[in-house]
DNA sequence: CAGAAATCCCCCGTCATGGGGGATTTTTTA
DNA sequence: TAAAAAATCCCCCATGACGGGGGATTTCTG
């Protein structure tokens, strides 16, 4: 059994220590060390080569989410947990995107937080229940669209960078029919182009 | 204290009584049916009226994922967990597109296949650790990506489907150096229009 | 210092786009 | 079943977007 190297960066001294304390204590959980900002952790990611960082959003100096993708450069191997009281949809996703592997809510109880270190240590990705919920929601679609099966289907084709003529031949369609839906399309968003259907479209969730 | 009311669709008799046992032993939870197929389940889906459903995928008649859209349009307010032995991306992803809020695999331990009921009522995603993993990696990027940051940022808004002059302006610079780019991109990913960029830097996770 | 990255410039022909005007048939739903 | 919605196809037209070709310069970075 070998034992998991943690970092912890949380600037509220108090959760800080009690992080360390708590987790500490586990059998083959180490903390390496603890900081109360990326700007003093950076310096020592490489010396203390964690397994995973526990990282706070809120942060003096540099924040959590812009931090990810610097610890990422300097450790590739090292697993990230976003440890936050954010829960707005920007900051998860940039999280995720930018390179964390797992995302708790501050109110995640103890238990969680220690069985989530070995979980993403074994190619997990911790969540907190609601966190995840968005996660799944983000793949799915608004199911009050006003755009029909077929207007849907051609404005992800268009999304997918196609032409109409490259639409038309999968679809096996006329161009000319491609071209009636995107009217249609237009008018249904209110818009009069391709850039603007896709934005209009994927702000409101229908593709 | 809320009965939660469950219908389970699996094929399989002896995993299907065995999960109805020890389900229908929890204090509030209420075991309204079990089928061994979506088209037995089906005509009597508003009857039942569930909260929650755990579905397999493999089923003799209509399969899982495609069942999804059925039960959603019927009874919208259900919650649906795939209870599968499949962990392959597509399945994974059309299964949550289609509308199912959680996604566990059947090795499972009972203990969390009885919290996910609750959690997925609750407002959760519950999914197997892997899994979470996999939709995680899914907002992210290749790292080793051919493309420079400048490159990146513009196929990203050719997928956001707009053209030189629109970036050209959003960035502040020429459209002809946006051209210059795509060329370069062109270049690097071996392609010669939007389109297949865009598809080549998909399939790479370029964007 | 060399190479990559980012910026801007020209010419050219073709094809894509969006706006305008339709029509027909099939499918869905009230 | 009748009306509405969806899906299909047709024409004209002007603009401009696209990709291929050929460059150049400056700034950043290993």
């Amino acid at each position: 059994m070998k034992t998991i190297r943690i970092v912890i960066i949380e600037d509220d001294a108090i959760l800080r220590k009690g992080y360390a304390t708590i987790l500490g204590k586990v059998e083959d959980y180490s903390i390496v060390n603890t900081y109360s900002s990326f700007d003093d952790a950076r310096k020592s990611l490489e010396s203390d080569d964690p397994d995973v960082i526990l990282l706070d959003i809120e942060l003096p100096g540099l924040n959590g989410i812009d931090a990810i993708p610097i610890i990422k450069k300097a450790i590739p191997k090292t697993h990230i947990i976003m440890l936050t009281v954010y829960e707005f949809e920007d900051q998860i996703f940039n999280a995720l995107s930018n390179g964390a592997s797992g995302y708790l809510v501050k109110n995640t109880p103890m238990p969680k937080i220690i069985d989530s270190i070995r979980e993403v240590r074994d190619g997990g990705g911790p969540m907190s229940a609601h966190i995840a919920r968005m996660v799944i929601k983000s793949f799915q679609k608004n199911d009050l669209s006003p755009l029909s099966k077929r207007e849907t289907q051609i404005l992800e084709m268009i999304r997918d960078v196609k032409n109409r003529k490259q639409i038309a031949d999968e679809l096996f369609i006329d161009p000319e029919t491609v071209k009636s839906h995107l009217k249609n399309i237009y008018a249904k968003l209110h818009v009069n182009s391709k850039s603007e259907a896709i934005e209009a479209a994927r702000k409101n969730r229908l593709i």
